[in-house]
DNA sequence: CTGAAAGCGCTTACAG
DNA sequence: CTGAAAGCGCTTACAG
């Protein structure tokens, strides 16, 4: 069973050149006559060769893999961003090297094994990085891109939503439509994604004129935001609208209240979620839903993070970079609207 | 900005030992004292040294990387899978290395270079294999599992639910609850899935004296699936019943019926469905489907790919497996049911 | 328990 | 355009 691999010495021998021809052979755009790659190419199928990544890797300090940790792969807002991803790199000719990890300290130390990985790059979605990470990407020149969840390590890029804005639309919308009992039905607290729509959130009711009625914390679970909302309308002042911060807890929320409760959205409560994810569109649910641009956002990760290795490969310092992409809230039928309302609704300016 | 890495030379300068002892003391298991060990921890730390996992790959000849393969995402059922088998190999110290690839030849490409980077095993979902990979594989002594999707590559070892025993359950189940109008929407023609699912359900048919009453193809697209599902109900002779090849089309079909078509499930027609997402069981759908139940397809998949790993580091041989996984008939309320029935639903004996 | 040395399979100056 | 040789950063017999 100890099958010898074919490596490029075998292909020399096969094709009567040295093993540098065999490497050159395989490196497009180096110095071979045309008529000694032919040889080595079918030299090589002859053997079933192929070049070991691993060694190459090795010899020119670039493994071409890109490590990705997410963490929350049933809200299907992650699925979509890592096949996104992996397309893009793979059309480069890189490719993904995935961990999956909470947040805490097993996610820090599964960072720690992707550096060991010698990864060219890292992308982060729903984990944040400690600092201590952070600095040895930053110290080993491998850029880090954070997308949909961000930390203040200086030295690492990020791409976002319109988290802030987006909370702050949602409140206007709500207070427009004429809900006087709003609450807010909080994600993971020590996230940005919450921290940033609940801060927007809050500064929209102000300006219109309203105040938050109740808050529960849904920690972006299915379970936790079902029992939560329940609870909250079962009070003695059940609200008339709450705010998700995310679609996946909005969802979670209409299936308890609906199924659960035998309540009506939105006649007895509004509901709004934030990322358009594609169960938010389904006519059963049909949720209104500030919008995060998915594809936006993998472009976006993607060059920032290609960039950035280009920069590293030549030499050069990259800049950390920090884009927030715009999205916009997508009226459905899951929420009371205001008069006069078309598909989206936007801030008055 | 070239920042030379911190290797084990340097390790071993500053510690005062050889770099042998280095390599030692970060090799459980090594003979080393345990004071030099401790000497070269603390020397490590204090330069931020970590050993090159791409150079051990290289020496030892085992990546600690394994493959996955895995095509439609947005099938909630897949980044389950993902995640699970992740979450299995972190355990065991491996990493995955994410092949996002359609059908056919480009995903064959893909699949090679999987091989290039020497992963230790590959996992394959929702992906079918070329035989000439599968030999490859073979031939480099590389354990190869399918997940819920197979081919006739005789070395690979497999790991699917209980798909044809699956379709001959629900279409007993069917015609048990008095559909006279039973029709399939079928998944990706060329799928083992679907293929299994709907032998099954043909043969349950004829066991049952039924006849297929109609047949579409949805592709496994929920855009597709929906399109097909309505111009089935809109013809002259709609089906009291749909057996969709999996959840995925089941929701997509249930909406597209309800909120396009205005009409009921299951009064109008009744909707069953295959693997039992998420989703599906969702109060909004409730869909009666038959499970597949993942966490112990997960289970099988990571234990019969390091069991064969094992063997191959000892230079044993290994036998590709073919597990098949009990599910059942989960009854909800998408669907007509026959008197007496629980909330799972067993062909009689 | 420890060090010197060979070697994993490549790429890439260097000299011709 | 081509080959001989050094070297990427490790592990692991081998000898002591």
């Amino acid at each position: 069973m100890a099958r010898r691999k074919v490596t490029s010495i075998d292909v020399a021998r096969e094709a009567g050149v040295s093993q540098s021809a065999v490497s050159r052979a395989f490196t497009p755009g180096a110095s071979v006559a045309e008529g000694t790659r032919e040889k080595v190419h079918q030299a090589a199928v002859r053997l079933g060769y192929r070049p070991n990544a691993i060694a190459r890797s090795l010899i020119t300090r670039r493994s071409h893999m890109i490590g990705m940790a997410v963490s929350y792969l049933d809200n299907h807002f992650y699925p979509e961003l890592v096949q996104g991803i992996s397309d893009h790199c793979q059309k480069r000719g890189y490719h993904i090297l995935l961990f999956t990890a909470g947040e805490g300290d097993a996610a820090n130390q599964e960072l720690q094994r992707a550096l060991d990985y010698q990864i060219d790059g890292l992308v982060l979605a729903s984990v944040s990085l400690s600092s201590e990470i952070a600095d040895r990407c930053h110290a080993a020149g491998i850029p880090v891109v954070m997308v949909n969840r961000v930390s203040d390590a200086p030295t690492a890029s990020k791409v976002t939503g319109a988290n802030e804005h987006g909370g702050r639309t949602i409140a206007h919308f709500l207070a427009k439509a004429g809900h006087t009992r709003i609450a807010y039905l909080a994600g993971l607290e020590e996230t940005s994604t919450n921290r940033d729509r609940e801060t927007g959130f809050m500064a929209g009711l102000a300006e219109a004129g309203a105040s938050l009625h109740a808050r529960a914390v849904g920690n972006y679970s299915a379970e936790q935001s079902a029992r939560a909302a329940t609870e909250m309308m079962q009070g003695s002042a059940p609200p008339d609208a709450i705010f998700c911060a995310n679609d996946h807890m909005a969802i979670a929320v209409m299936d308890a209240l609906r199924e659960g409760l035998d309540l009506s959205v939105p006649e007895d409560v509004s509901i709004v979620g934030f990322d358009n994810v594609g169960p938010a569109q389904w006519p059963t649910y049909s949720i209104t839903s500030f919008s995060q641009p998915v594809d936006a956002m993998i472009e976006a990760t993607s060059e920032t993070l290609f960039e950035a290795i280009e920069a590293a490969v030549e030499g050069e310092a990259f800049e950390a970079e920090a884009i927030e992409l715009p999205g916009k809230l997508i009226v459905r039928r899951s929420s009371r609207i205001p008069p006069g309302t078309g598909d989206t609704w936007e801030l008055p300016a």
